[in-house]
Formats: C-alpha cells, structure tokens, sequence
DNA sequence: GTCGTTGCAAAGCGTTTGCAACTAT
DNA sequence: ATAGTTGCAAACGCTTTGCAACGAC
C-alpha cells in the first residue's frame, strides 16, 4: 500500500501536478483508506499530520485529484464521500432504518450491469450512489411491528 | 389529478394537519407533477401563485409532508429532490456526461430487486438514489475519442 | 525565476432556527 | 381560545473564492 501510494504520487506528478507535502499527505490519506473519506475526515486526519493544512486547500486538492482520475466521489446520505478508483468496483447497500452498510457482491453488481445495459443500452456506474433500502434485520423489524 | 390533490388535502387534514393556503399551494404543486422537484421549484412555483410564501415555510412543510408519507426525497446529484409517492415506483438512470435521465423500466426494476434481496436479504428502494452511468450515445461517443 | 499552490479571511449558498404575530380549527 | 403555522431575519455548516505570499520545479 505504501507502493500504491507512491505509484500514485509519481503518476500525478508526470501529469504536472507539484507534489507539496499538503497533497502528498492528502493522497496517502486516501490512498490508505479503503472506504470513503468525507471532506470533513480528510481535513481532520491531513491537519493531524501536517499541521496549518487549510481545508480550501483539501477541497481544491480533492477536486484536482479527481480531475486527473486519481479519484471519485460517492453521494451519501448526508454530502459527498471521496474514495480511490481502483480495479475492483464496490458498490453498498445502506439501510434506511438503521444505517448499517454492506457491499454489493461482485456476482450481483455483475447481474445488476447486465440487466440495466442489457434493456437500456445505459452502463451504469453502481459505486456513484449508493443502493438505499431495508437490511435484513430492519426488514425482519418491520414486519413485527406491523 | 384535482381529484388527488384534494385527496392529499383532506387525508393531510384528517391527520391533524392545518392546511393554510401556502400548504394547499405546496400539495398542488407536488400533487400535479409527474416527477420530481428540488425545493427552489417548489419555492418558486408556490411564490408565484402565493406572493409572500417564505422560503422556510416550504422547507418546512416539505419535512412535514415527508413524515406523514405524502411525499418522498430522491438524491440528486446537486441536492434533493421531492416527488410524491405513488403506487408504481420510477427508478432514474442518470447520464453522468450528457445529464440525461431516462426511467428504469418496471421488468429490469423488479430483476434488480429480484437480484439484490436474492443474495443479500436486503430490499432495495431504487428509487432513493438515481443510478448513474453512460447512456448510449455518450457511451459511443467515449468509444470513438478514446 | 516561473507559475502553480497555499493560507487566510471573506463571501456564497442552501437550509435551519428563534421568535412574535397570525390563523385554522 | 388554543395551539399549530407563518414570515422575518439571523444563524448555520459546508464549500468556494480573491488575493498576496510562498515554494516545487
């Protein structure tokens, strides 16, 4: 991982990017997290680290970083998630009622792409929105209390 | 459709709420669109039949309207969206480069579902997000620049 | 040395809140 | 008459912007 992290420094500054140590640590932050990482995490951690980082320079740096494709975004619940674009898509289930988040199987995000495609001739991307509905515990809740 | 907003208005009503001319405006407003509206339409739709409606009195009255079940929220990529909810769901594909939206069609809708509850026990409500991606000509268009 | 990048502070934007006046019931 | 509702204005939280100083190359 610190590789990765590497790899990915020297790959943004071949595309032109000055590596300060403000957005190396921003992208070690990211590239170490193999989840999302709201704005508001990536300011807290970056500032524990290099200490002064303002948050205009998370936000421009964030936005710079997805600009080249070293990063996406996912729109939870409450605002935006930033996450690295790696091989293997994950797509998650939130659960309404309690919160809770699971992924997608990969066998299932693959029947999930066919089906929207194969009809539509849309590709869709499953990792930019998350998939809300009930868990199987909130389900099972539901019922009872009915 | 008159006949469904006055529907809305007298099952809000028998559900204790008071329903003030800036409230019947905001039913009306929901009531007779098909899809569905960020809260600046509502605001100024409801404005402009209503002169003087507050924007907090919308805010309001659509958090309201949401906990009694007249309407739902969709997440949108730039905010949230409300419409009403209705007996047949409508599932959004969003084109990410183009913006374009096309609906999910009622078969593919239910093999999603179908799909996801199958593996994972977890009902999904496609509805609450939009699904994002390629639509095809966008997608022939990538094809032939890349 | 150049020009991209930073920190700061201010502005921006959509949304929420406190409160006194108002009004649907 | 009573309690829910409203409009206003201020507060809010998050994000963006202008700008002069700074520093990666």
């Amino acid at each position: 991982m610190a590789t990765t992290t590497q790899t990915a420094i020297e790959l943004l500054r071949s595309r032109g990017m000055r590596m300060t140590p403000q957005r190396i640590a921003i992208v070690e932050e990211i590239m170490g997290t193999s989840g999302y990482l709201l704005p508001s995490n990536v300011i807290d951690h970056v500032q524990a680290r290099v200490p002064g980082v303002s948050a205009s320079t998370v936000y421009r740096t964030l936005e710079r970083l997805e600009e080249l494709g070293a990063l996406a975004h996912v729109h939870l619940e409450h605002g935006l998630g930033y996450h690295q674009v790696s091989s293997d898509t994950h797509a998650h289930l939130t659960c309404s009622a309690c919160g809770k988040e699971q992924e997608v199987s990969q066998a299932v995000l693959q029947q999930l792409e066919r089906s929207v495609e194969g009809e539509h001739g849309f590709r869709p991307d499953f990792t930019h929105h998350p998939i809300s509905g009930l868990c199987t515990s909130c389900l099972a809740g539901q019922r009872s209390s009915a």
